[in-house]
DNA sequence: TCTGGGGTCCTAGGACCC
DNA sequence: TCTGGGGTCCTAGGACCC
């Protein structure tokens, strides 16, 4: 096991452990991390399969699809393979990958176990993806030990479910994001208290979470180019390009923001849950796209009754060709995560977009507005709706067939005006 | 030779209320 | 025939993240 432990420290890099120990013998003030799993899906595959590994994989859509990589392996990394390309275009650079569309369950699965680790090693981690974290480890009540000692030692933990991971450590969540990307895989990158400055000036304003490609472009035609020049930049030019954010930006980019790591209660704190798909071949015939409305809100509906929440507001998301699309929402009279009820309306919806013309090559269905109270339903079997006692007895067939799915598999039934659509779900190869 | 799917948050304009 | 202003909700679009 390799452990590449790099910190920064005005103009000097450290590589050694002893030297960094002695170097962190006191650490003062915040000591915050982000931990990074290295190419997460496809070291799970990788786990998985033993044949693999040394080899490039691909975690992605087909391109047969029209699917995207998902995550590449270090080796495919090699051969210019990245995150959110084309597949096709990574078939071209490097066809002999060894591809799978991932398996999510393991993935969760895997993730959930990484997770404990951080929670036994202090109780503030704040997961903020399948593959990341944030942790506060500063010296104090929880955390006693020298805060490099703890980060090697959840590295070793987590090395020992058979993947490995990067870390970032510093006074704050920018510097701990940016320094987890300094050095992967495996890497542990530490920037001391008092250096985040010399460590942020140079680097590129896009290296900052939250510097979009939009962000770059405005702050470039203001002759803005790195976090230094950020740090320093006239008040007003910032105003024009981040609003009412444009101090919380400076702030990082000098990095003196203050952060706060808290743990979230996802199932508490979850504001929509939605599910699109791009189709292999674009759809002309309506009939085709109430279809796959209807498969998309029988998913929309079973993850809705299966997290207990339910909502108003029913979104619709429509592509039609690269570059243009529309959205449209509409408020339901009451709540509902029933699909016989807000499928209806999403189709309502389209027909106030849909032409003889209209190609669709992407389709999207989301629910939302679960409230303040966080939409939670505390009587499953008395659902009101417009439609009263009839789309109940439709809402306990779709519980029925919630239990089927669970026990079955996820397309072990389906409606059979959707289940012609089956083809275009994504499976677990074999 | 093409560009996924899961989300969150913000903005701006209009409706509506007081 | 004069037309404020604050607050909130809704809608559509877009930026951004992994």
């Amino acid at each position: 096991m390799r452990y590449s432990v790099t910190m920064r420290k005005g103009e000097h890099t450290y590589d050694t452990t002893s030297e960094l120990f002695s170097l962190f013998g006191t650490w003062t003030g915040p000591a915050i991390g982000l931990m990074d799993l290295d190419a997460f899906f496809a070291s799970v595959e990788m786990l998985d399969h033993p044949e693999w590994r040394g080899k490039p994989v691909i975690v992605g859509g087909p391109a047969s699809k029209r699917g995207v990589v998902s995550t590449a392996s270090y080796e495919a990394r090699r051969f210019g393979v990245h995150s959110a390309m084309p597949s096709a275009q990574a078939e071209r650079l490097c066809p002999q990958a060894i591809w799978t569309c991932g398996n999510f369950d393991r993935y969760r699965e895997m993730s959930a176990r990484v997770m404990a680790i951080l929670a036994d090693e202090t109780p503030f981690v704040q997961q903020v993806s399948i593959d990341e974290a944030f942790f506060d480890i500063s010296p104090g009540a929880y955390a006693k030990e020298n805060p490099v000692a703890i980060a090697k030692r959840m590295q070793s933990r987590v090395a020992e479910l058979g993947i490995s991971c990067s870390i970032g450590l510093g006074v704050n969540k920018t510097i701990a994001k940016i320094a987890s990307e300094r050095d992967k895989p495996r890497g542990l990158t530490v920037v001391t208290p008092g250096t985040e400055r010399t460590f942020l000036a140079p680097l590129p304003v896009g290296a900052m979470s939250g510097i979009g490609k939009a962000a770059e472009e405005r702050l470039k035609r203001n002759r803005i180019f790195t976090l230094g020049q950020l740090a320093v930049a006239d008040d007003m030019q910032l105003r024009t390009v981040f609003g009412a954010n444009a101090d919380m930006m400076r702030q990082r980019a000098m990095g003196t923001e203050k952060s706060s790591v808290t743990p979230i209660d996802a199932k508490e704190d979850i504001k929509s849950i939605g599910n699109e798909r791009t189709f292999a071949k674009d759809l002309t015939d309506r009939a085709d796209v109430d279809a796959a409305l209807a498969l998309l809100g029988e998913n929309v509906g079973r993850r809705l009754r299966a997290k207990g929440l339910i909502g108003t507001t029913v979104t619709v998301k429509v592509k039609y060709s690269y570059g243009t699309g529309r959205t449209i929402q509409r408020q339901l009279p009451h709540p509902t995560d029933d699909e016989h009820v807000f499928v209806p309306a999403a189709k309502e919806l389209l027909d106030q977009i849909w032409t003889e013309q209209t190609h669709v090559r992407l389709l999207g269905l989301t629910m939302s507005g679960f409230g303040v109270d966080g939409g939670i339903q505390t009587d499953l079997f008395c659902t009101v709706d417009e439609r009263g006692a009839e789309s109940s007895d439709q809402r306990n067939l779709a519980v029925t067939l919630d239990e089927v799915r669970k026990k079955f598999g996820r397309s072990s039934v389906s409606y059979g005006r959707a289940a012609r659509f089956e083809d275009d779900i994504v499976r677990h190869p074999k």
